[in-house]
RNA sequence: CGGGGUGUAGCGCAGUCCGGUUAGCGCACCUGCUUUGGGAGCAGGGGGUCGCAGGUUCGAAUCCUGCCACCCCGACCA
C-alpha cells in the first residue's frame, strides 16, 4: 500500500504534503496555519458533507447557523470547558480601524475597543446553550436535534494540511433531550452513524470505543470515538460523539417543566466530524502514484480518454458510453484535453485518484472494446463495449470493497496483544499500529505510558469480546480493562 | 517555546565556503514544426528587487550586523 508503511516519519510526512499539493487538495494560505480548499479537496468534503447531511436527516435531525462569535463571558460558565479551549482562541478586540496618524497604511483604532471581547468559536456548545434557554420551556419543546455546518478556530501551535489547520470546517451537533437515557442513547446512535459513514463511504475501517476521562471532550460526562489506523501505524481519531449530562444545561439554566409540572435540568449531547476526514482519507487509501478516493466519495468516479486525441469518430462513442452511465448515476467525465496526450492524461487521473480510467482508440472500437483501468489496483484489461456500462458499475462497486478490505487487512494485521511493557514498547515503536493491553484504569498509569512511549489510550472498544481478567501492562495490577493504545495524530 | 533546517522566476533547486562578465538549471508557461496506445522531441521566447534593512568594498546572491518569514522534529490538539 504505497510508501505509507515506513518507520520514518518525516517520509510520511512528505509523502502526504505532496499528494496534498500535487493533486491538488490544498494549499499553504497566506495565514499560517489556514489552508486553502482546492476545488478538487472541496469536491470531496462536499460529498462526505451530503452523506452525512442526508444521515442526520434520516434520523430526525435539522439543520440550524449559530454566530461564529462567542461574548467572552459565555465561555468561563462551564469550567471544564474554558479550562480545555482558553489556550487557543482566537479573540477580537476592535471594531475598527483607521489610517496610520505616524505614517501609511492602517492601524487598529484604540477608541473601537470593545467592551467585551468576542472569541471566534473553538466550538459552539457555550452560544447554542445560551440560545436553548430561551427555546426550551417544556418538555414539548424536546428533544432537540439541531446540526450546524459551520467553520471554527482553534489556534493551534503546529498545523497540517486538513489534520490539523487553524480554522477547519465541520458540523456540530448539540441536542437536547428530556432524559439521561435519551440523550445516552442519542450519542451511541451519532457513534454508530459515524462508523457506518467511514465504512460504507470513506472505506476505512474504524474502531469504535469510549474515551478515558483523560481524553474525554471539556465538559462532556462520556465521549465515544471512532479510531482509524493511517498507513504510517499511527491512529486518527475521525469523529466524536458526547454525552454532556446536564453539564451545559446547568452552567446556561436550561430547563423544562416535564408533565408532572416539575423543573428539570435538560440532558444534552453534541457531536462532530471534520475536514480532517479529507486528510484520514488520504493517509488510509493513497499510494506512491497520488491520492486514491474511494467510488461513492469521488467527484469524477469515471474518465474517458480518447486516444490518441477527440477524432469525431472516438467522441461519437465516447459520448454514447458518457451518456449511458450518466444515465445510471455514475459521476462521468470525458478528458477531450486536446493540448495533453493520452500518457499524460493516465498519469493525472492517477493523481487525482480516479476511481475507473477508461481509454477509448481507433483500436479498441474496431476490437469492439474499451480499455478499462482500475485506480486501486492499476489493473488494466479490455472489455467488450457492449457491457461496458454493467461493468463499470459492477467494477465501482467493487473498488470501494476492495479499498475497504484492503485498509481493513492492514488495520488487523496492526493490532497486536501485548501482556508485558517490554513487549508494548517494542511493538509501539518498531511495528506501530494499535496495541492491545489490559490497564489497571488509573489515569497516573495512562500519563505514564505516554510519557514513556507516546503512546496514548485511544478508546475503551467497545465491542471487545469478554476478556476476562488480566495484569495491567505497567503496573502489574489486576484488571479487567482491555484497551487499546498507539501512538496519534 | 526548545532542537534542526531553508529563503535565488509559478514550482523544485545549483551558485554562497573562496566577492568579479549580462545570475543559472530542471519542470511549468508562450510560439512554430514534427509527433501522438503510459508523463513527446527539436528550435525559439517570456518571466528575477537573489527574504527585508543597514554596513564593508571600486564591485555583494556571496562577507558582517540586525530583523522577518517559512519548513521539519518535539510540547498542545479534531
Amino acid at each position: 500500500m504505497g510508501k505509507g508503511i515506513t518507520s520514518r516519519q518525516e517520509d510520511y510526512s512528505k509523502w502526504y504534503n505532496d499528494i496534498v499539493k500535487k493533486a491538488g487538495l490544498a494549499d499553504n494560505s497566506a495565514v499560517r496555519g489556514c489552508m486553502v480548499i482546492k476545488p478538487l479537496g472541496y469536491a470531496i468534503w462536499e460529498n462526505m458533507r451530503d452523506q452525512l447531511d442526508l444521515m442526520f436527516k434520516e434520523t430526525g435531525h435539522v439543520n440550524a447557523y449559530f454566530p461564529i462569535f462567542i461574548p467572552k463571558s459565555f465561555l468561563s460558565r462551564e469550567a471544564k470547558h474554558v479550562e480545555g479551549f482558553a489556550k487557543e482562541c482566537a479573540v477580537v478586540t476592535h471594531h475598527r480601524l483607521m489610517n496610520d496618524p505616524d505614517g501609511e497604511g492602517v492601524v487598529v483604532d484604540p477608541d473601537a475597543r470593545l467592551e467585551e471581547e468576542l472569541i471566534v468559536r473553538p466550538t459552539s456548545e457555550t452560544i447554542i446553550w445560551h440560545t436553548y434557554s430561551d427555546w426550551i420551556q417544556s418538555y414539548r419543546d424536546l428533544p432537540l436535534l439541531i446540526n450546524q455546518w459551520a467553520n471554527v478556530v482553534r489556534w493551534e501551535m503546529r498545523t497540517r494540511a486538513f489534520l490539523r489547520t487553524a480554522e477547519f470546517l465541520w458540523q456540530e451537533g448539540h441536542t437536547a433531550h428530556a432524559t439521561r437515557k435519551e440523550a445516552e442513547k442519542e450519542a451511541e446512535l451519532i457513534h454508530d452513524l459515524y462508523a457506518q459513514f467511514c465504512e460504507e463511504y470513506m472505506a476505512m475501517p474504524v474502531i469504535k470505543g469510549a474515551k478515558t476521562e483523560s481524553e474525554r471532550f471539556a465538559g462532556a460526562e462520556e465521549t465515544y470515538t471512532i479510531e482509524a489506523l493511517m498507513q504510517d501505524g499511527k491512529a486518527l481519531q475521525a469523529g466524536t460523539s458526547h454525552f454532556l449530562g446536564q453539564n451545559f444545561a446547568k452552567a446556561f439554566d436550561v430547563k423544562f417543566l416535564n408533565s408532572e409540572n416539575q423543573e428539570e435540568y435538560v440532558w444534552a449531547t453534541s457531536w462532530g466530524v471534520t475536514t480532517r476526514l479529507v486528510g484520514a482519507m488520504i493517509m488510509t487509501h493513497s499510494d506512491d502514484d497520488g491520492l486514491i478516493i474511494p467510488p461513492k466519495l469521488a467527484p469524477k468516479q469515471v474518465v474517458i480518454v480518447p486516444i490518441p486525441k477527440p477524432s469525431d469518430e472516438i467522441m461519437e462513442i465516447a459520448k454514447r458510453i458518457e451518456g449511458e452511465l450518466k444515465a445510471k448515476g455514475i459521476r462521468v467525465e470525458i478528458d477531450d484535453d486536446e493540448t495533453k496526450r493520452p500518457g499524460f492524461k493516465f498519469a493525472d487521473h492517477e493523481l487525482k485518484g480516479t476511481p475507473v480510467r477508461l481509454g477509448l482508440g481507433m483500436r479498441d472500437i474496431k476490437n469492439g472494446v474499451v480499455e478499462v483501468a482500475r485506480r486501486d489496483t492499476k489493473e488494466k484489461n479490455s472489455v467488450d463495449m457492449a457491457g461496458i456500462v454493467e461493468h463499470v458499475e459492477q467494477l465501482l462497486v467493487d473498488i470501494q470493497t476492495n479499498l475497504f478490505k484492503r485498509a481493513q487487512s492492514f488495520r488487523d494485521d496492526h493490532i497486536t496483544d501485548v501482556d508485558n511493557f517490554e513487549d508494548f514498547k517494542k511493538v509501539i515503536n518498531e511495528k506501530g499500529g494499535f496495541v492491545r493491553a489490559f490497564w489497571d484504569g488509573t489515569e497516573e498509569t495512562e500519563n505514564k505510558i505516554k510519557e514513556t512511549t507516546k503512546a496514548t489510550i485511544r478508546c475503551i472498544p467497545m465491542d471487545g469480546t469478554e476478556e476476562g481478567e488480566g495484569k495491567c501492562v505497567l503496573t502489574g495490577q489486576p484488571s479487567s480493562l482491555k484497551v487499546l493504545f498507539a501512538k496519534a495524530y
